[in-house]
DNA sequence: CAAGAGATCATCT
DNA sequence: GATGATCTCTTGA
């Protein structure tokens, strides 16, 4: 079952919870990709110094300040995009980041699209993830509804998941050691460090 | 194995 | 003009 956009408006933290576990899936011309969620982080507003929202909105945030259940792309590094699902109100700016999944169909693409084989290696990490599903910038603002990039729910029960503070946000203040990661517990396709 | 550097560019100051 | 919600490769022990 797909999720629906009321998911998406609960508060960040339990969405970011909540979505470990479930289903990304990334329809494409090429082949289907899906995905088990096992690491998110929330991003809880504008008051979270780590949020790239806390800097106002711009053209870059903007996607975060409309409704929930919005794709949230952006570029970084010069090489690697990053994967947010939009929540909350509207006008509210948060998301959660998609850090990891663990492959679960289209494996082949995504071993192509990443230029290995290591199946522990395609979508362990943000940036890993996006470059197997291709998901780029060309997907920033689309919505969950539309089809192409949604979350499904296949009703197999939460996992049980551990927390730590975010990855990469030390100039975040007081925010940074906040623990607004989740992991799915013992998993092995999380992102290391 | 751990640590460090380099890659490379959109966005904001 | 600086910098980042990262990854990979090289280095050195």
């Amino acid at each position: 079952m797909k999720l629906s956009r009321s998911f998406y408006e609960q508060p960040t933290i339990d969405v970011a919870k909540l979505l470990l576990g479930k289903f990304l899936v990334r329809k494409h011309s090429d082949g289907d990709s899906i995905g088990r969620i096992v690491e998110t982080e929330a991003y809880v507003g504008p008051q979270d110094l780590a949020c790239h929202a806390a800097k106002g909105r711009t053209k870059r945030t903007d996607v975060m300040f409309g409704p929930a259940g919005h794709a949230y792309v952006y570029f970084i590094y010069g090489f690697y995009n990053m994967l947010n699902l939009v929540t909350e109100a509207k006008d509210y700016p948060a998301a959660v980041l998609i850090r990891a999944v663990e492959p679960v169909k289209g494996m082949e693409l995504m071993k192509q699209r990443r230029r290995s084989d290591e199946l522990g290696n395609l979508a362990s990490g943000p940036g890993k993830l996006c470059q197997a599903f291709a998901i780029d910038r060309s997907l920033n603002g689309v919505d969950v509804s539309d089809g192409v990039l949604y979350v499904e729910d296949r009703g197999d029960g939460a996992p049980k998941f551990l927390s730590t503070a975010r990855i990469g946000v030390d100039y975040a203040g007081k925010w940074k050691d906040k623990r607004l990661r989740f992991l799915v517990r013992g998993n092995e396709f999380v992102s290391k460090r």
